[in-house]
DNA sequence: GTCATTTAGATATAGAGTATAACCAAATCG
DNA sequence: CGATTTGGTTATACTCTATATCTAAATGAC
């Protein structure tokens, strides 16, 4: 069968789908977001657990997982990445002797602060085009696609 | 160090970022369509592949490759699936003789047709909180976001 | 027309990211 | 107390995506 090619290619049909043009805009994101944290030796996943660390001091790993929604495996090798780079320490527990408290260091709080900053200027690129108010109401919508995955069927989490 | 655990683990800092939540939003929809296509034997990459395939007939794996975002070496095993399963035919073309024409069979278009429909309907369990017009906005809103990421240094391509 | 360069498709491979199963030790509960 | 659950861990595997390299054919320079 010979067929000549079409000069230009569309993807009308897809782009009627918020979860297509979602993922070639987290896509965008993620390598900016990326760029943005290499200089802080952080990866996308380490700083939402840096991040959620500073906040939370002394939780336990297994509230982290959950949290970030990744699976408590995944988590051990991710918390020994920040204990290396000394931006957090696993203290023990007072309560439970099984568990540990996960708490930043003084750098961690730096460099989180900092990370944050880059971040929110990565951010700000990104989202340039969107007044404020509109920025907000896309979280938001966003925030409402979340919660409609909390309630479905084999309740697909996991996730950072 | 002890230490006693926080009980409710926050991530307010996370949450000023759109990616942070545009993550978690993703994950939702990506759980659930790949449900949605799991009777059509389909996974998010090959049903994006056979709409743009049926959508634009003829077009070359190397034109798919860009249309998608996808490097041309991952193209190849995804069109393969394609073809193994019936839904898409390699036609040599009728003006250059390196290149394949990659041309939906009927199967194809009916399956494209019918999943079409099952991510439809996915799609609006997922958008169901928004209003239509506010639907349209979060997708004008996201285009602009990947419309942001063309135009950065590293030029993070990538996706499906 | 011939040679250098580019393009289309393909192969092999590697690295993230994430998921599952199974294990030990400590805590909890009947 | 014994059974069950929970916190952390290890090992492992699968998906997704990227890079390097190869060939055959097309294009472009002269």
């Amino acid at each position: 069968m010979m067929v000549a090619a079409p000069t230009r290619i569309t993807d009308q049909s897809l782009r009627q789908f918020a979860g297509y043009t979602m993922k070639r805009a987290f896509n965008a994101i993620r390598a900016d977001v990326t760029a943005a944290l290499a200089p802080f030796e952080l990866r996308m996943v380490t700083f939402s657990a840096l991040s959620v660390i500073v906040e939370n001091p002394g939780l336990r790993q297994s509230q982290l997982a959950d949290a970030l929604l990744i699976e408590r495996p995944n988590i051990v090798a991710l918390v020994d990445e920040l204990v290396r780079h000394g931006l957090v320490e696993k203290a023990k527990s007072s309560t439970d002797r099984r568990a540990l408290s996960l708490v930043p260091t003084l750098l961690g709080v730096d460099s989180c602060a900092r990370a944050t900053a880059a971040v929110a200027a990565h951010d700000r690129r990104m989202t340039a085009a969107l007044s404020s108010t509109a920025r907000t109401e896309l979280i938001e919508m966003l925030k409402s696609i979340e919660r409609a995955g909390e309630g479905l069927q084999n309740d697909g989490v996991t996730t950072a």
